[in-house]
DNA sequence: ACCCCGACCTGAGGGC
DNA sequence: TGCCCTCAGGTCGGGG
């Protein structure tokens, strides 16, 4: 699901929940993720308070006091909804609401630690893996395909974890550059799209900004990654700049299920030039968008605007 | 060192 | 209604 602009969108979301509080509750009801997560991960993380909460690539990181940092990332369909804890005057007729409701609720993998009847909140949804608790919040991860990733690494050595380790430059940030993209083109005779979405090449960049930012930047998704010139990397990158800026503005891009942290859709789809368009007209110049699979997924173009590759 | 492609999962939507 | 197929915002690892 998540690029950038949605990851962003998601951390600026729970951090006034999880960030510098207890984690008063630690739920992992659903252990197998994209890789299983260790039986003793909520013991650790239970009291631990999380600092520094920040993104790198499409992972969301925070420090635990212990010495240890939390890994999150939310694969193709994840989701982390913040549910604010109600004020002691304000929960009564919630709280009883709640008891008689106890339907929809799937059966878990193992067992709740926590009796459903008990919570001040919505009954949990099916595909709700991680259930963490503050004084201010409960956050869930939900996360039907399960692609996501919920980790515990030692932080001394968390940058060299290959998790990390291989990333490319943080495309909102000046080290990445119309130079630094130039000079990681060179080796590599992939199509342009391809490369944008290599996380050693840039990061952040998935499926729907690469096809924006190409035709932004006037430049053919199958151009071959080593015949871009220096003008044209240059010319890329503060496309990729803008478009992943004006995306995180936008509160990200809404497609099937993306939801800011507190519920809100995000609008930047509404903007979208040629992704998810194929066969309408380019709203530059009513050339019939076009659309074919590169890097196996489906990538889309305005075929006036975007200028033949070099063969 | 590259590059290609399947695999990992569930759910929505279209065609019949 | 239901089944079967394709497709979906991301990585990772094996093999050529």
């Amino acid at each position: 699901m998540p690029e950038l602009p949605e990851v962003e969108t998601t951390l600026q979301g729970i951090k006034p929940y999880l960030e510098g509080l207890p984690l008063t509750q630690v739920l992992i009801r659903t252990p197998k993720l994209r890789t299983e997560i260790p039986a003793d991960t909520a013991q650790k993380l239970t009291s631990q308070t999380l600092t520094n909460l920040r993104r790198r690539a499409k992972f969301i990181l925070a420090d635990a006091s212990n010495g240890h940092t939390l890994l999150l990332h939310l694969g193709m369909s994840g989701r982390l909804s913040v549910l604010p804890t109600a004020t002691p005057q304000s929960s009564p007729g919630v709280a009883a609401e709640r008891s008689e409701g106890g339907t929809a609720t799937p059966p878990p993998h193992p067992a709740p630690l926590t009796p459903l009847a008990l919570h001040p909140n919505p009954p949990l949804a099916k595909h709700d893996h991680i259930i963490l608790t503050t004084p201010k919040a409960e956050v869930r991860f939900n996360d039907a395909r399960r692609f996501g990733l919920f980790a515990l690494l030692p932080t001394a050595t968390l940058n060299s974890h290959p998790y990390l380790a291989n990333l490319g430059p943080e495309p909102l940030t000046n080290a990445f550059t119309g130079q630094t993209l130039h000079t990681a083109l060179q080796n590599s005779g992939q199509p342009i799209k391809v490369k944008l979405m290599d996380n050693t090449v840039v990061v952040g960049v998935g499926n729907i900004y690469a096809s924006e930012s190409l035709f932004r930047a006037g430049l053919h998704p199958a151009t071959p990654a080593n015949t871009i010139t220096r003008t044209q990397a240059e010319t890329l990158a503060r496309h990729i700049k803008a478009t992943l800026t004006e995306a995180i503005a936008a509160g990200g891009s809404t497609l099937r299920d993306f939801q800011q942290a507190d519920g809100q859709l995000g609008y930047f789809q509404h903007t979208f030039s040629v992704y998810g368009r194929k066969g309408q007209p380019c709203l530059a110049c009513t050339t019939p968008i076009q659309s074919a699979v590169m890097g196996q997924r489906n990538t889309f173009w305005c075929p006036t605007c975007q200028s033949e590759h070099r063969q």
